[in-house]
DNA sequence: CGGAACTGTTTTAGACATATAGTATCTCGC
DNA sequence: GCGAGATACTATATGTCTAAAACAGTTCCG
């Protein structure tokens, strides 16, 4: 995680109110995103004893080769997880040491290492996806069908926004 | 983070498609949660050589003290943030050597740490917070109005949800 | 050819984060 | 009072995570 809260989310309903009104939605998304993120980690260290980093790697590779993939770079696997090259450099070095996944360098350019799930990394993935899909269903009942595709419009909108303020943005 | 994924976005179009909705709304709800989040980090960060977790203690201690209390205790924090207590112990600890936030044995209970924000750190977080909102209204910016108080709803059921699965969820 | 710039990965230093175990203090029933 | 349990916090081990620097291999161009 990184961490959890941001700012405080009591804010006096008076004045100020209106100018928080972005600030109070942020933290309302971080408090869901938190909190279900805590109960997957929870779940998959005390069902499957393995930390959420390392599922979704795992995943990543298996969506991958499902779009006829053979493997990823690690540049394109830390670009997926929307994490750095160097944190991914630890992460895939356990999971090789684990035998889920295997690293091999590409012949025609000796600096990218191919990543691939092996036998035992797709079989324990398979294991997990179902009851780890069914952990988030759970988390979801309370949302009506409509619901679910009217907050996913607003997240799809919410995404552009948030992606379009970060390429204006040349601050520094 | 904490990671950022989990899962891969993309799936087939096909029979599957529906019995992955959760799933897909949950990888996009990830998405936007840690786009924002890496901003406001990478803000902190360049233009006030803080981080994210401390900003948010500071924060935390702020809008406690403006509902006229007086401090925090270390576990009421924790749960504020929604991090541990062991890890709380050592940012606290950061924060104290910076002169940002001081901590002191309550007399009727020496157990207890009440964590306030000193004058230093209160001026601090009064230089940053105009200049955090504004990053946040930016990245909101593509949300209209009724957007934003669809989604605020819709976050709201969905932490309704999450919290009443957690409360139920008595596997182990 | 031969270096300069670029790209892909790893290394390093430091900060978070969790879970688990341990210490100190308080509370309550007797 | 006094021990059993509860509570508040800290210590430890391990695992992310980032940014920045270092390293290695490629490409581009004169």
């Amino acid at each position: 995680m990184k961490t959890r809260t941001s700012v405080a989310e009591r804010a006096p309903d008076g004045v100020l109110s209106a100018s928080h009104a972005s600030l109070k939605l942020w933290l309302r998304l971080l408090t869901c995103s938190s909190l279900i993120e805590g109960q997957v980690r929870r779940g998959l260290r005390e069902e499957f004893s393995i930390t959420l980093p390392r599922f979704d790697v795992l995943a990543q590779l298996d969506a991958a080769s499902r779009d006829s993939v053979h493997g990823l770079t690690m540049s394109e696997l830390s670009r997926r997880l929307m994490v750095t090259n160097g944190n991914l450099t630890g992460l895939i070095e356990r999971l090789v040491q684990e035998g889920l996944v295997s690293r091999v360098a590409l012949a025609t350019d000796r600096r990218t290492q191919i990543v691939r799930l092996t036998a035992d990394g797709r079989r324990a993935l398979h294991s997990m996806t179902p009851v780890h899909e069914q952990w988030i269903d759970e988390m979801f009942t309370g949302l009506s069908s409509d619901d679910r595709v009217q907050l996913s419009r607003l997240l799809g909108k919410l995404r552009s926004s948030v992606k379009r303020s970060i390429t204006e943005d040349h601050r520094s």
